[in-house]
DNA sequence: TCAAAATAGTGAACGGTGTTTACTTTTTGA
DNA sequence: TCAAAAAGTAAACACCGTTCACTATTTTGA
């Protein structure tokens, strides 16, 4: 939902800005940022390197934009599932199941949104102010609803602090989804089965870590 | 332990191996793979930036050989503690914790060993030849045989395929050390207290994960 | 309407990068 | 001793992100 500007002039500025990000994420998605160079960019779009930057003043800002609005896409298809009124567990595996398949559906913007949150030092965390602002908080905060949903309605260990565990939880579906991208064949037990073994895997992998919040079962 | 070469001229050549190796590793350790340049590191140790090519066939090579044998660190400290005699949670749990801790000690070394095993295509992986003889295959097959004992003792749910197992709790572990890496801040609740509550964060998110392998338990 | 100011766009350059090639110097081994 | 092998180099190639001085166009305000 972008909110559609006020002058001729600037319509015209914020197609063409657009245009820019639409080249750049299709390069992005295949190559990754190395592939992805102001000069070929510059030659796919048909402008001259230089007036890139009458739109963009680096190309680090260029790329952030492309993640941003990468993880806006994670957040919008997470939030949506955690809304959803189907049973608390298997909410929660599917929230697990569409993080990491998004995350490595586009593997180089998933591993770019973490590798450095904007060229030099970190973007704001847990605890510092903007953290809840920024896409990544929201989902962040997403998780920690539901683990607080589920202590409250006795599924989870009644000691377990939420943003603690969402941490915790956050990390093992990061590390999942990384593994996959840097090692597509990460799930698979033998060659064949890749991309069935995979969904399988992924629903292991959450049952691992529900299961590890859960009060005695059995 | 290096296994010291025959001839003196081959001997000689392998010490000038080493002290590129060196010089590059210590750049590599404060700035990573784009802060180590071919052309720095050969005015480091006073070459022209064509002779590092008589030694190493691409920055790639030479970069792989840091990862790798940063990687033998890894394994060589957690194939220490698995061997101990401690009792097995807490063998676990120490197990963990050491690779999270040397992982985030060396955050440029631990990522690029992630990030494009070799530049192109993956290394081998499990199931595949070859994965077994590789250090990250090794480190993993400490951590399936540790499940393994588990399963067997009867700690851990008897329907636990330890590859399975171990692949997830891979995961876990390798997702809590990217996020310190990425965002060393991530553990912390609030911003101070930093490395105390690193290492408490560690251990909570080792007993999480140990926790959904665990037969019923209290 | 018309000049001035702002904006869009450009070519050329700066200082980097990894890598290759042709060349010289040094070392080796028979 | 002397040819062959190895070590080392300067210069170039083809890229890269970015900046600067400059022109052409567009917008603005009096």
């Amino acid at each position: 939902m972008t909110t559609s500007l006020s002058s001729p002039a600037e319509r015209r500025r914020h197609k063409i800005r657009a245009r820019i990000l639409t080249a750049a994420e299709h390069v992005f998605a295949r190559e990754g940022a190395d592939g992805l160079s102001i000069r070929r960019l510059a030659e796919n779009i048909d402008y001259s390197p230089a007036a890139i930057y009458k739109y963009f003043s680096s190309k680090d800002e260029l790329v952030d934009e492309l993640k941003e609005s990468f993880f806006e896409l994670i957040l919008e298809n997470v939030n949506r599932i955690a809304d959803t009124a189907t049973p608390f567990a298997e909410r929660a595996r599917d929230c697990v199941a569409t993080y990491v398949r998004i995350a490595t559906e586009k593997p180089y913007h998933y591993a770019a949104a973490f590798a450095g949150e904007s060229a030099s030092g970190d973007g704001p965390v847990d605890g510092e102010p903007g953290f809840d602002a920024s896409r990544k908080g929201q989902a962040f905060n997403v998780l920690k609803g539901m683990i607080s949903e589920g202590v409250e309605t006795g599924a989870f260990r009644s000691n377990v602090d939420p943003a603690l565990a969402a941490k915790s939880l956050w990390a093992s579906m990061h590390g999942l989804a990384m593994m996959i991208v840097h090692i597509p064949s990460f799930p698979a037990l033998k060659p064949d089965q890749e991309t069935l073994s995979r969904e399988a895997f992924i629903q292991f992998h959450a049952d691992q870590m529900i299961r590890g919040l859960e009060a005695h079962h059995d």
